[in-house]
DNA sequence: TCAATTTGACCGCC
DNA sequence: GGCGGTCAAATTGA
């Protein structure tokens, strides 16, 4: 791997601790602003560890043949291990896997654009809700490998921890987005622009250190408490704690119409309330242990 | 009738 | 031996 970007990596991940313990530590009553920015300051890290990290996976595979790999898959590995707590004794996992949290509000399974059957449940040690197990529907006639595993969350019952194995080689119509719906792409990037012009509005806040009262006036807001609104992203990383979520959430406000515009468009177009977790993952909005809340779509 | 789900049994890893 | 993952027969439902 390249040592600047292993460097990158390491500078933001103490940067991505300092700006946590500088989050813990501010008064709510006092300053939320700060508070504010210092949970985006997280937010922002956290991404870029992400794409970091991304980058240096790909490097690493490069350099296989130079032997230098495994202090890089230890050390992001290790990474990994601190900020989720997963425990290091893991079962291994057959290629390619992603864990995502889905909160769904209402919805016993959120679509996820593939067809799958379900062929176990488990109850697992220490967990209250038991695990499915599903299988590719096209396994048989296609040979699909692609598998999930689903299981409701001890402290929020809403939210599925839901762990994909494997790719899809079915290539299922329904997510054939890029060549059917491409117009949805680009309103997708439509979407990430103006996410990217709330973020600037919100700098634009903490240079010129705003009181609250002028921030009512300000119709673009990020949620500053864990209380969801309707219509509202949720945006986390593998590296987020609990206690930081609600830094995660891009509040999209109500009464901006070409944003309501084009969530509507996009949900309609889809012809059923389908996020397909594949399709994020490619355009980079998702990555591995993300949480998505899908209860936008099914309200 | 057939596909999907349920569920108890079995298997392999740690 | 315990636990998680898978198998496969039984059951359900469209």
């Amino acid at each position: 791997m390249g040592s600047s970007t292993a460097i990158v990596l390491s500078e933001l991940i103490q940067l991505h601790s300092l700006a946590k313990t500088l989050s813990d530590q501010l008064n709510q009553s006092q300053v939320e602003l700060s508070r504010t920015i210092a949970r985006d300051i997280i937010f922002a890290i956290e991404k870029t560890i992400c794409a970091a990290k991304t980058c240096i996976r790909g490097e690493a595979e490069h350099e296989l043949s130079n032997g230098r790999v495994q202090d890089f898959h230890k050390t992001i590995h290790e990474f990994d291990c601190r900020e989720q707590k997963i425990p290091k004794k893991r079962k291994r996992l057959c290629g390619w896997a992603s864990h995502v949290r889905v909160s769904t509000e209402g919805a016993e399974m959120p679509h996820d654009g593939h067809s799958w059957r379900k062929y176990g449940q488990k109850d697992i040690l220490g967990a209250k809700y038991p695990r499915a197990y599903y299988r590719c529907t096209h396994r048989k006639n296609r040979g699909c490998s692609a598998m999930k595993q689903v299981q409701k969350s001890t402290e929020n019952p809403s939210v599925l921890d839901i762990t994909y194995l494997g790719n899809h080689t079915c290539s299922n119509p329904q997510q054939d987005y890029s060549a059917s719906n491409s117009h949805l792409l680009d309103q997708h990037q439509r979407f990430l622009d103006r996410q990217k012009n709330l973020m600037k509005n919100l700098d634009f806040q903490s240079q010129h250190n705003q009181d609250p009262k002028s921030m009512e006036s300000f119709p673009s807001s990020v949620v500053l408490d864990g209380a969801k609104a309707d219509n509202e992203f949720f945006f986390s990383s593998p590296l987020m704690s609990p206690a930081s979520t609600g830094s995660n959430c891009l509040s999209l406000p109500p009464f901006d119409p070409e944003l309501d515009e084009l969530i509507s468009a996009a949900i309609s177009e889809a012809e059923s309330p389908v996020m397909d977790f594949d399709f994020m993952r490619e355009l980079g909005m998702m990555d591995v242990d993300t949480q998505f809340d899908t209860s936008i779509f099914f309200a």
